[in-house]
DNA sequence: GCAAAAGTATGATTTAAATCATGTTAATGG
DNA sequence: CCATTAACATGATTTAAATCATACTTTTGC
């Protein structure tokens, strides 16, 4: 961790976008700038929240543990996201971790300003509010898979859900590079599981695996997996 | 489904309480009182959102269904309690059921009119936005839970949950009286399991049964059970 | 440039929990 | 009030997925 000497545009985050252009200028003289390595906890499972992130550059994720070995990935984020909005909760500490995935930068905005932020722009206050809506409705979606859906269904939605939000390679084709260890956790299984089912699709024809990166080549055959049986 | 005669005291909800006390007028002028007897739907998964329920009596069960035998219970709310606010996601179809489990007397406020609300109440709509932030916190737990740990430990914690919200009968014990049923689709798991981890925990003198309802002796020992081994 | 660590690959074994099967008891609605 | 359905109880069986064990391969920090 290490103040960055790039700035962000003050444009595409999901503060900038949802604020009055009169309070920009606020948002410019109290953001921190600041850079991760890779690997880099961003913070801690039960720290003490100190403010708002804004990812600039790079991929973090987010996660909970259970114990000292075991954890379950909430989110990946990247360019544009907000993470750390879980400590605006009860008590002010972050529920979860994050780690950067990559060397990452960040635009970190105190805790206070950010409430005064709210108070000052009504309309932001509303769009945060459907914010944590729309993530209560997905969490809520993934509560019912983890409890019902079995782990292929789970790891099609997990491949579905990477492709949306990170997918695209320059190639053309859908490319999806996490570690297995990290898509495993997040679809809330092992990584051994987690690698016989891939090769269970290979086998299918459904993806394909080019090194790490994986390939989507039958969308339409992982979510038929999605769908309930 | 029908009219009730009952009107609702315009000061005991989520929202009469947040709200500027100018206000209330028009939440008075606006809001419906409904009765709903026991086991009747008050909306369905995926129906269109067409409002906020405020629970003035009784009690109603969340849910969000698999395949059709299979469901997660995602909230029993009591009154006092908010149900239909996930309906202000993104499409506006409310991603879960609600039914009533006894004989249930709700306000209904028409989602333009709530939404009217949030323009000209801004506290209301900073404390919405807590509110949601709060559910999201839990609902994360909960899926950890789900993904890491065992059934005995998720029972556990229904029940201080249930004990928490629910508890405290007229005998002074900490009695829960739901359904076998629907204490087990809260814990994510089949009645069959239930049944057993409620006879293991009887043996152990954690918990005792007199007729239906279970009573909670060592609550210690549950929390112990949560507590990742 | 090398060593230690982190990640990947794969088969064998175990286990927790779901499913199946069957009987009993309790609700509730016609 | 009786009948039909829903909820409860319990043992036997199956199964999905975790765990264990072992080997290989790729990073990355010193």
């Amino acid at each position: 961790m290490k103040k960055s000497t790039l700035n962000c545009d003050l444009r595409s985050c999901f503060l900038c976008k949802g604020c009055l252009p009169e309070w920009i200028p606020a948002i410019s003289s109290q953001r921190q700038n600041i850079v991760f390595k890779k690997g880099e906890r961003i913070f801690e499972e039960g720290g003490l929240a100190t403010g708002i992130y804004f990812l600039y550059k790079g991929r973090i994720k987010v996660h909970k543990s259970w114990g000292d070995e075991k954890q379950l990935i909430l989110h990946f984020a990247k360019e544009g996201d907000m993470i750390g909005y879980r400590g605006l909760g009860a008590d002010r500490t972050y529920p979860v971790a994050a780690t950067a995935l990559d060397e990452v930068t960040v635009c970190f905005i105190d805790i206070a300003f950010f409430e005064t932020t709210l108070q000052v722009n009504h309309q932001f206050t509303y769009s945060l509010m459907q914010f944590y809506a729309n993530e209560l409705l997905a969490a809520e979606q993934r509560m019912r898979n983890l409890a019902h859906m079995d782990v292929k269904g789970r790891i099609a939605e997990t491949l579905l859900m990477l492709k949306d939000s990170f997918g695209q390679s320059d190639s053309g084709a859908v490319d999806i590079t996490f570690s297995r260890q990290d898509m495993a956790s997040y679809s809330g299984t092992t990584y051994e599981t987690f690698f016989r089912v891939i090769n269970d699709l290979v086998k299918e024809k459904m993806v394909s695996l080019n090194g790490k990166a994986i390939t989507i080549l039958d969308e339409e055959g992982l979510e038929q997996l999605i769908a309930h049986r």
